[in-house]
DNA sequence: ATAGTAGTTGACTAGTTAGTCAACTTGAAT
DNA sequence: ATTCAAGTTGACTAACTAGTCAACTACTAT
């Protein structure tokens, strides 16, 4: 029935990256369009509107990510090997960004999430929804942690939110100041902030 | 000679309201003229656009803030106690801002640098400047407490840029979520990234 | 009191924006 | 091979956007 479309995708592909690269506020539907290749009926045909589509993209995105999450995060590793792991792909993605765009981009969920908090409600709420499962990711590695008693942490869930803020601030101001070597310290504020119980290295 | 006028501060204040309540991106010439009580023509003969508006307004905010902040991180306090103050402070203005916008709204400064970075370059670099003065506050203090040998930090560069940071991503949260609570933390939170020797309370 | 500067105004342009729609095209299933 | 649903197109509107400008006004310093 009727013929087969790779608009979808490529409208999700390429609201993520305009939005990435520059602002949600900044990224037009004729841009999306545009970038996409796409008309902008077209674009009618498949989203109501930006916030519309961008749901979708984040969502997708998302899906995407869980698969490379649940590597990361596999219990069969041992916790603080998990958190490096953690903090080496984000710094190898950043890198990544960076060669390809030219500049640090930081972390695209937060970057929007301040953006349209007041604005968006629907947007804000998905976002809100997948920070709690990337939480959850955290707050599992970090009860392990404890209960080998490599960590003091008798609330995972409150450290899961310490860490996850910290995090996002980090990846943020490598953003603002255009400066990967921001995130140099990540691995050894998460062990302060956990509570790492003596020296480093003890992966 | 000529007539005195304060549409300038007006169309500061505005600015900084319209973008702190929603974002940069979606605040228009034509409502900040509106939010100040002032005509579009008063607003291109005082600036020549959003963003050298925006630039100013935020130096001006900063430079109201200064009294505030020398008077919390007086080096007459003991360290710990104005990283205390800090976290009161920080958790009184948001509780404030709620009150005033029926809304969490975080640290504006954050949201506007992580939105532009990528489009507003002297914008953003005003902002880096002023980032670079709050994170000196915070690193006087931990390189006081580390003499007093309260905490272990070697580096109170480091630590400082780690818990801004953390207040950024932590203040970044409770916007996105729309909730005070997400700041409780704060200074526990603190507490561990400076590896706070013995327990709270140490004040 | 008055001269002249600092500031104000509203009407203007030109470009951009979101969103609509009827007519059109393609291809999968029969 | 034909049908018809799925998807495409481009031209359209109406609202909004940044930015301009010449004429106007009010005040301050003399």
């Amino acid at each position: 029935m009727g013929r087969v479309s790779d608009a979808r995708e490529k409208l999700m592909e390429a609201v993520m990256e305009l939005i990435h690269t520059g602002s949600y506020g900044s990224t037009t539907i004729d841009h999306i369009c545009e970038k996409a290749g796409v008309k902008k009926g077209s674009f009618y045909y498949f989203f109501d509107s930006k916030s519309d589509l961008a749901i979708a993209a984040v969502e997708a995105r998302f899906q995407e990510d869980r698969k490379l999450a649940d590597a990361i995060f596999s219990p069969a590793i041992p916790p603080l090997e998990r958190i490096h792991g953690m903090c080496h792909y984000l710094l190898e993605r950043q890198g990544e960004l960076q060669k390809k765009h030219g500049r640090v981009l930081g972390c695209p969920l937060h970057s929007i999430g301040a953006e349209v908090s007041t604005e968006e409600p629907e947007l804000c709420a998905k976002i809100q929804e997948i920070m709690v499962h990337h939480r959850k990711y955290l707050e599992s590695t970090i009860r392990d942690a404890h209960a080998q008693g490599l960590i003091h942490a008798p609330d995972p869930a409150a450290k899961a939110e310490m860490v996850f803020a910290y995090y996002e601030g980090l990846l943020t101001h490598a953003r603002i100041q255009n400066d990967l070597s921001v995130l140099n310290e990540m691995e050894e504020g998460t062990m302060s902030l956990l509570g790492l119980k003596e020296t480093a290295s003890a992966r």
